[in-house]
DNA sequence: AATGAATGAGATTTCATTCAT
DNA sequence: GATGAATGAAATCTCATTCAT
């Protein structure tokens, strides 16, 4: 007991912090240049490690990824899973809170990131495809088709084909994200947008086009 | 038909032919791969030349992209670009057209795929960033604007921020054309959108609400 | 025509002389330092050429080794079996012709270091313990034990068991073939044997205990 | 058994057994894989401690095998060399008892698998080369050109080249020996032996034949 | 003009060894 | 003594580009 003073040593905590710091590390490159492009010395040293290490905690490149996607965007669809579950209010609301969540949460951060690497790699490398299928996209597309039929179950929305909508829904918010790590990434003028300006609009539009119409809010009184 | 006379000799017709093989080619295949991950022999390959011969035509791999996105983006613009300056009728009209023609002839062929080429790679290579910002970016905003512009000034169009709307015009456009090329393209399932719907509802809509008032259409009667 | 001259360019006769080149550069070096053990890069700058070279005829280590087995090996079994379908005179005569073809081509060759490369892989390199196994040992086997055969079937050796024999005719002489390749190689002294002689013997040995008593040459006048 | 006292408790007996088990699993792993082919890490985990500890033993991988061979084979010399010493009776049965000693507690156990070790390294490993010489190979010899010589001063054995007649006896013991854990341990079928019949014919046809014609056992009545 | 053999820098991954705890 | 996290040299294989023919 005297061997382990309350504050851990340091080799231990550093251990323990590790994975964290080499997903973290290992995000940034794969959204900055592609996860092909992306060496695996530079995560490490961006993680401060030497090469050897990163392979201590990842067992490939690839494994590295999903472990990235995972960790990423694997626990936001599980939060965002619990919260429909509890939710009591209107729909609108709930996909509104779901909406921005995904915003504030993904598409702000780095995060929102991976789904460019996926669009840029998924054809090379197909196991991850699955994974990313399996683990992200279908859960997600799950959870919103859930939340657009609770609204038509109680006869708040209207009764629009599921799929597409939850399509609809997603798209642009994707596509901003898409943006802002790669052309909005450019130093480059010309090539920016007001992503928070458009994708708040959208939001705005896209509920109110959803509700049956004595549900609809009044023009121009809703949001900002 | 009177660029390709019909007396020329075999050999002389494929010389003259090569550059747009090694093009087409290029296109397919960096739109399938990724710039990074194609080889130059598999283009010279699809080609049917040798790897020395792709080299006779483009100094390196760089200039091939340049090359091809100048092909097959370049020539469009320049082509919508005429349509604009001749056009007499309404801008919505006008607006349809060239939206129309970027989904049958980019969007719509594996030209779409250059945008996502230049997404995941665009970091990467600053230099052909460039050239895609001066070449295709700002030419085809500028013409989108101008069309806008023509709109708003013969008081056909509401008087709208001009970069947003073009902006919120030709995203899901590009969106869907991503879309095909990378996970549409995937054998799996559960990742398919009916891309040609969404994209003609989504020109339904905005031109409807682009229009005044007074000019917009019914409101249920439109859209298939 | 008149541009192939006779002589042929010598970028194309080199061409033609590469994989023999690397074949015997890398049995040279399989055999002294062993498979794994051997860098690719030391193959190719055995054979005068440099690392990328190597890859452009063998695609990767394990086939250059089963190339190197089946050039320096199978074509001697194939041969043999030339010689032991057409061989019209008594068995013992076939039968020492062959063993005396293999001491000369193979077990005092580099190829007889063939054996010491499989002996110490074999259990690290499953497929190529197969292929070594069905193209090598089994031919041999049925080589030898059809040539028994043929001895027993025409009344010239004793009915012995065939496969045992076959075991105890070669175990020497491919043992003496990995001591030459291994201790026998090292510059340390205390380690050399008379291998020759050793072979020489045993050949005689053999062929005299195999022969019916009648057929059995007088001691003493037979072979060296 | 007077070696390790009951009394010790079981934390020391552990600590001082520490060494064998890095033997013994070194032994194990050096023979089924080479010694190049087995991580150090694999040593500590079979012997049930951590690499570290291994280095706490032996400064390095070399030394652990040098250690493997003195503890395996040495042993066994000495010990052939104290029955020599003592031995009364006839060389013959003298003779015999040191190759069937060889056999049971080298060829048909573990440390059978050592020359294979050694054929496989030799070249690549020259300290350890000149180690296995001096301690293995020039110790064993002696051992056995004393045995024979004692049988020829003793007009038990013809006067036969000592050198040959040591080398042609444990030829082929040896080569069982690596079979049995080369190609011997295999799972494919067609490469396996019946390696103790074999030896069993060899140590007898051997004594026969060492043997003044007077003193000979009468062929046919001996062996099993 | 056309070829394709050749190159070598560079990427991923492994592993003996060290050393802070 | 014991541990196992960390290191970095080294090995296999790839591919854009060159250049003799």
């Amino acid at each position: 007991m005297s061997k382990t003073p309350l504050a851990a040593p340091l080799r231990q905590r550093r251990k323990e912090a590790r994975p964290q710091e080499l997903l973290d590390a290992a995000l940034e490159l794969f959204v900055e240049k592609g996860f092909s492009a992306t060496r695996s010395d530079e995560v490490a040293e961006r993680a401060g490690v030497s090469k050897g290490t990163l392979y201590l905690y990842y067992p490939s490149k690839e494994e590295l990824l999903k472990a990235v996607i995972q960790q990423n965007l694997g626990q936001i669809i599980a939060q965002g899973s619990g919260i429909v579950d509890e939710f009591q209010g209107p729909t609108a609301e709930l996909l509104s809170m779901l909406m921005n969540l995904w915003w504030d949460r993904v598409g702000n951060t780095p995060a929102g990131g991976i789904h460019k690497i996926m669009m840029s790699e998924v054809r090379n490398f197909p196991e991850i495809a699955q994974f990313y299928r399996d683990e992200i996209i279908q859960p997600a597309t799950d959870l919103l088709g859930r939340t657009l039929q609770r609204g038509i179950d109680r006869g708040e929305f209207r009764a629009l084909p599921v799929v597409e909508v939850t399509q609809a829904l997603f798209a642009p918010l994707i596509f901003m994200a898409l943006h802002k790590h790669s052309f909005g990434a450019c130093p480059a003028e010309g090539l920016a947008m007001n992503c928070d300006g458009v994708i708040a609009t959208h939001i705005d539009l896209m509920l109110n086009g959803l509700l049956k119409q004595q549900d609809a809010a009044p023009k121009g009184k809703k949001n900002s």
